[in-house]
DNA sequence: CTGAAAGCGCTTACAG
DNA sequence: CTGAAAGCGCTTACAG
């Protein structure tokens, strides 16, 4: 079943009922509902990617990639943005990317491949980091782009994309802070990787400073990479806190890892928020239920998504232009610190 | 930059640049060689959308939807086979749908439209449930199609859409078992819903038989409904469990509500797997972390996901015709039974 | 091994 | 308001 066909059972051109199907005004009440009736008979959808090659753009096709899969809160990020874009009738092309590791300009340049093959209407980008990457490439962005928590290389001046993000730095700064204040001096560090440079690395840059500040920069060999996964962080922090066992707190750069934390602690028979004090860091939701529940930053997910998809929407009708959002994480007391 | 000018500027047709494009055979080295050069000094892509309508057919492109999002499951294995598809050079479409209640065979016949509109070469559907839709609409599938996790109309012997899934009937039929044979008489079912006719549904099934054969079926009154979010089953167990002090064990059929479930009782100040049992099922992660650990069944996601690429490509290439395959739950003794 | 040409399913000025 | 026609970027028999 093709526009050909429909257009010879309704008696009319394939023009007039890619009109139609287009929503174009200029067709008569009486054959827009004839046409439709025909299409609704015959179940007919038009070719998507014919679309694309007959008008030289494709409409309603959304891109998002997801880098760095490991953490969960993306997910509850795409999945929000991903009903909001299916139900407004787009659709999406996505991937998810766990290479972290390879040379970012490459890695830019093969994104510019995908949108340039795939026509979007627009593209989100997740995570990762284009410190490094020559902003020319960035002008060469086919469609109107939003990185979100994306590590990126230039000025919050830049016109040609835009950006959700939230207070990394200052709040991982904060996250140290507060342990600090509390009067911990032997403090381990649970953060994905020293190399992590995506917004992760940006915690730990705060965790840094916090130190440096209090003059307690001894702490920064108290690390154990925990990858985003739980086997390894626990296995890591186990090793540094048994080796360490004048250390009286645990800083988490990504909640993914902290209910190794706390298991971790438990086998070393110490418990949270009395023997050793615990702050984590993202949202994620059971850490309101775990036992004890876990003190940390939380990124505002739900308005953050709600703001990538009416900037999104925004942007692809030319009715805003790009810019570049920092949301503010909240600091949410519970039982660990 | 399209294919003409790429043919422009290699002095050939664009024809040969289709073929070098499509590795056809029938190309000179030499020129294959200097196409490719001119492809990749211009990183010129082709146009995704129209090789549709040039040949007829989309390679490479394979959708995937996900029912009922909220289950973490789905993500790992979504992840699973995006990260695969991807690295495969398969462009992904897809989308979750929340909406998991309206009409099944309205909701197969959009997902038909779907898949006429997109021209896929290979289909994934995970989870739901479509028992009622008449099998006729299964012979209408233009593209290979696999469903995992989906509760299906007919019989095995189906041959135009393949399945595959977990014994989830009898590992929720088990798990009750095991309570009843620990010596339990009242238990509690924390299940996402009565109405849910999705696999979770299905382990509600095995559980009201065990109760039966073991003439216990009085606890099917103590049914707590969290609807797969962590608030309302905290809410809902909390409140079913203070009105029945004498419920000795909990049976949860997602692993997603087990944080809240365990939550319950430390307020309750009732210590799992000693003053209260609990099972639970599907295999998150974080329940081996959990204080206790919590006793349960798992699917196997990374074989599922393994299975579900292997017989998609299989399927796709047709070296393989369609089949339904079960695989096996494990049960997993931790310390909350 | 390469080119010339017809075709895919759609869209979009343009005529009337 | 509708049709006829040219066009989008690609693919694919067919000739030679």
């Amino acid at each position: 079943m093709n526009i050909r066909e429909i257009a010879r059972l309704a008696n009319v051109t394939p023009g007039t009922v890619s009109k139609v199907l287009n929503n174009y005004p200029d067709i008569s009440e009486a054959t827009r509902a004839h046409v439709r009736q025909i299409i609704e008979e015959n179940q007919y959808t038009p070719a998507f990617g014919s679309k694309f090659s007959g008008s030289g753009s494709t409409a309603n096709l959304v891109g998002m990639v997801i880098e760095g899969a490991n953490n969960a809160l993306y997910d509850d990020l795409y999945q929000d943005l991903s009903t909001r874009l299916h139900n407004a009738e787009y659709t999406i092309l996505s991937y998810t990317d766990n290479f972290f590791m390879q040379d970012k300009t490459e890695k830019f340049e093969e994104i510019l491949k995908y949108l340039n093959a795939h026509k979007l209407s627009g593209f989100v980008y997740f995570g990762g980091n284009f410190a490094g990457v020559s902003p020319e490439l960035f002008d060469k962005l086919p469609c109107p782009t939003i990185f979100v928590n994306t590590v990126l290389p230039v000025s919050f001046s830049d016109t040609n994309y835009s950006s959700i993000n939230t207070n990394h730095y200052d709040c991982g700064k904060r996250q140290m802070e507060l342990l600090i204040e509390k009067g911990h001096k032997n403090i381990a560090l649970m953060i994905s990787s020293l190399n992590d440079n995506s917004v992760y690395g940006l915690r730990m840059e705060g965790y840094k400073d916090a130190l440096a500040a209090a003059g307690l920069t001894g702490n920064l060999k108290n690390v154990a990479e925990g990858w985003y996964l739980m086997a390894r962080s626990y296995s890591e922090l186990k090793k540094l806190l048994e080796k360490h066992p004048e250390i009286t707190a645990v800083c988490v750069s990504a909640d993914v890892m902290t209910p190794a934390v706390l298991r971790v602690l438990h086998d070393l028979r110490k418990t949270p928020g009395k023997d050793v004090d615990v702050i984590s860091y993202d949202g994620l939701e059971y850490l309101e239920y775990s036992i004890p529940r876990v003190t940390g930053f939380v990124q505002p997910v739900k308005e953050m998504a709600e703001g990538v998809y009416d900037l999104l929407m925004g942007l692809i009708n030319k009715e805003r232009s790009h810019q570049h959002i920092i949301f503010q994480s909240k600091y949410v007391k519970r039982e660990t610190l």
